[in-house]
DNA sequence: AATATTTGACCAGA
DNA sequence: TCTGGTCAAATATT
């Protein structure tokens, strides 16, 4: 671990001592009497490249803290990276863990209000690059609003839990295309899932599906969000191409879970558990991710898709759900702060 | 017929 | 008063 460390740091230090000898020249270049657009061109490609290699190899240390990260060099595995931001406006999530006995008042209060205790509660947001619609994630979702934000160009899509009524689950999400990147779709998720949909129906759904994904696209997780949200914080999720079920309708992309926590579980006992808590926050998305090897031995996570269950996503929510958090509303932190320092102690 | 989506209205907080 | 989140009737889809 410690020659991991040691590896990491100097690849760091080098991509930044290039992307600064990479600006020297391009401050030359711009200042000196035969400046070249190609030249210039090429060094702000370089630089962008030292810059993006240089958060790869953090991201790939906060992979290796969180401890999910199992093999990267296995070739033929896949590895899935997704980035959770938490945005709660300053409020940490995990100052505000989920109650379901006032949700349960709530329900009984005939109210159009806005419950300021519902909101934030475990709200995570990640960003979808897909070209018709952000993932499945492995739940079902009945769309109940929309609306135009100010100073956003799309509106943004309120779903609810299909199970919302029968099994009073209380877990809402909220998709919205970003302003830069029309084909990024943001997906927030407040509440917690308390539903629960036997494996079997996951089962035949998730193989019906599956059939269908012939074409694959590439889909890449970004690291951002939306603007109305805080970047703070962080988590990381991983899958290996191993024997584990993966309940979304996806390419296999079966998920290694590890240390999970006996009261935490997203999945039933016979299948894999997350690997943190937060994952059983989050739907079960990792479509695919596959990791490829640059030449200089960086990884690049590739979520894959497939063309018809992007364009499904949105329109025509599934029925799947496999959700078993026991609704108890188990406190835990769906966060990791991400502490560059400590990665170099 | 059952279920899902759309959309204007309602409401509370800022 | 404006804005975002939700409701619920109307409409569409399965």
């Amino acid at each position: 671990m410690e020659k991991v460390k040691s590896m990491e740091k100097k690849k760091l230090i080098n991509e930044l001592t290039q992307g600064k000898e990479f600006v020297n020249q391009l401050k030359n270049q711009i200042l000196g009497p035969l400046a070249s657009p190609e030249e210039c061109d090429l060094l702000i490609g370089k630089i962008l490249s030292t810059l993006e290699k240089s958060l790869s190899i953090l991201n790939l240390k906060a992979l290796l803290l969180e401890g999910g990260i199992n093999n990267t060099n296995n070739s033929t595995a896949s590895c899935s990276l997704i980035s959770f931001l938490g945005s709660n406006n300053n409020i940490s999530p995990k100052s505000e863990v989920f109650d379901s006995s006032k949700d349960q008042l709530d329900k009984n209060m005939v109210s159009k209000k806005r419950k300021k205790t519902q909101q934030r509660i475990n709200q995570t947001t990640i960003s979808v690059n897909g070209l018709e619609g952000p993932c499945e994630d492995g739940f079902s979702w009945r769309k109940y609003g929309q609306k135009d934000i100010l100073g956003a160009n799309h509106p943004r899509a309120y779903y609810r839990c299909t199970h919302r009524n029968t099994q009073g689950c209380l877990a809402t999400k909220q998709v919205q295309k970003s302003d830069g990147n029309s084909t990024i779709f943001e997906v927030t998720y407040k509440g917690r899932h308390s539903c629960k949909v036997g494996e079997s129906e996951i089962f035949s759904l998730n193989n019906q599906k599956r059939q269908k994904c012939n074409k694959k696209q590439e889909m890449v997780i970004f690291n951002s969000a939306s603007p109305n949200h805080n970047v703070e914080t962080f988590n990381i999720v991983t899958a290996k191409e191993e024997e584990v079920f993966a309940p979304f309708p996806f390419p296999p992309a079966p998920l290694h879970i590890e240390n999970v926590e006996e009261n935490n579980k997203f999945f039933p006992d016979s299948m894999a558990p997350f690997p943190s808590p937060i994952a059983s926050e989050l739907p079960l998305y990792l479509p695919l991710l596959t990791s490829q090897n640059d030449e200089f031995g960086m990884e690049h996570m590739i979520l894959q898709s497939s063309d018809s269950d992007l364009t499904e996503l949105i329109s025509t929510p599934t029925s799947i759900s496999n959700s078993s958090f026991g609704g108890e509303g188990v406190d835990y932190e769906p966060e990791i702060t991400f502490d560059i320092e400590q990665f170099f102690i």
